[in-house]
DNA sequence: CCCAGAATAT
DNA sequence: GATATTCTGG
């Protein structure tokens, strides 16, 4: 009960608030009016006997503090249901099984589930790759706890925000030191795992698909001129990234179009339609004024700038266009099958990103600007 | 048989 | 949800 949110004595003034609510129905709700009657009671002995015990505040210990290091409180969150999913990703141990849930895990110094609108699907690719084990990362271990390491992909989703990320000692589990955005730096080289030989018909080893090598993923889209026309052996082979196979492309890419058409078809309430953080303007996409509020600094309006250059993705802000109501389905078209790209009739085709038009962008510099061009994203 | 894309599975 | 794998069909 809300007990633990007010105490006791605010507790007993609310009961008695409420009964005298109730007192005017008394003939309706002659049983109500008893047990509040009697809650109050209760509290008052409780309240006389045994002051403290219920005392609130409950977070009894949040004790472990993340040892040194940081000053900031770490009340405020809690995370509530954190569950450490699978750990796929940079080593395959695997099988988690026991869950201590309870425990209040410390370690939220990564929690930042800032904002989450659907447009960024890439918020949640992660930045590094699999192979090396060799983390022991910043994370304090709390002594107690073994946080379930979610490796790369686990769930955990890093927003690798623009600016911060440079210090930071905390990070999470995946977060390897290099990466970091670093620009060209791994290049080709470097990442990839060089896959084990797993013997057997082990599954392939979960392929996190980093930063850069997502990065390179847009570009060679790019370059072949938008997701739906280019073939994942195209990217793959444009990718230049050793050890990436075909497979993964082409799931990546499966991934990528979801994500690609259709953000988020949830939740149009009538009343508060919300404004979705980019607004299509001619045929550019600019922030729309509530956001930008929020992230005004950034260069305040300029409207020719497309998504944050952060991201690196650009919402693909697909209209709703809403016309004539989609009614039932539109979700699931298992109608035709394969019309490839090219004619599209009238029917569905809401605002297809500006693949063709894409190409330009050279090649070479994909660091700067890169942004503005993806399609949409 | 190779490949792309959708559908499932994990 | 993100990847992997399997299912279809060109």
């Amino acid at each position: 009960m809300q007990r633990l949110k007010m105490g006791f004595p605010d507790y007993i003034q609310a009961l008695e608030e409420e009964r005298r609510k109730i007192q005017v129905f008394c003939k309706e709700l002659p049983l109500s009016l008893e047990l509040v009657t009697q809650a109050i009671e209760a509290c008052r002995q409780q309240l006389s006997g045994t002051t403290s015990e219920y005392n609130l505040n409950g977070q009894s210990e949040c004790s472990e503090r993340t040892t040194s290091s940081e000053g900031p409180v770490l009340e405020e969150f809690i995370p509530i249901k954190k569950r450490a999913s699978s750990s796929p990703c940079c080593d395959e141990d695997d099988e988690d099984n026991e869950q201590h849930s309870l425990r209040q895990r410390v370690l939220n110094e990564n929690n930042k589930n800032s904002d989450k609108r659907k447009s960024d699907w890439l918020r949640s690719v992660q930045l590094w790759n699999p192979d090396p084990p060799a983390e022991e990362d910043a994370t304090r271990k709390v002594p107690g706890i073994e946080l379930k390491r979610s490796g790369c992909g686990g769930g955990a989703f890093q927003p690798f925000h623009k600016e911060e990320k440079a210090a930071k000692a905390t990070e999470s589990s995946c977060k390897a030191p290099s990466l970091t955005l670093v620009a060209a730096a791994s290049s080709s080289a470097g990442e990839l795992t060089p896959e084990k030989n797993q013997s057997e018909g082990q599954r392939k080893q979960r392929r996190c698909w980093s930063q850069d090598l997502h990065k390179r993923f847009l570009h060679a889209l790019q370059q072949l001129g938008g997701a739906d026309s280019a073939t994942p052996k195209q990217i793959r082979e444009l990718m230049n990234v050793d050890g990436l196979t075909n497979d993964e492309v082409k799931s990546h890419l499966q991934k990528y179009r979801l994500h690609t058409r259709r953000p988020s078809p949830l939740v149009h309430n009538s009343s508060s339609q919300q404004a979705a953080p980019f607004v299509l303007v001619g045929n550019i996409f600019v922030q729309s004024p509530e956001y930008a509020a929020v992230a005004t600094s950034t260069a305040s309006r300029e409207v020719n700038t497309v998504p944050a250059p952060a991201g690196v993705y650009a919402p693909v802000a697909t209209h709703p266009t809403p016309v004539s109501q989609p009614s039932a389905d539109s979700i699931k078209k298992p109608q035709f099958k394969k019309f490839k790209h090219s004619e599209h009739s009238n029917s569905d085709e809401r605002a297809h990103h500006s693949e063709g038009a894409v190409h330009s962008n050279s090649p070479t510099s994909s660091s700067s600007t890169h942004t503005s061009a993806s399609p949409g994203y």
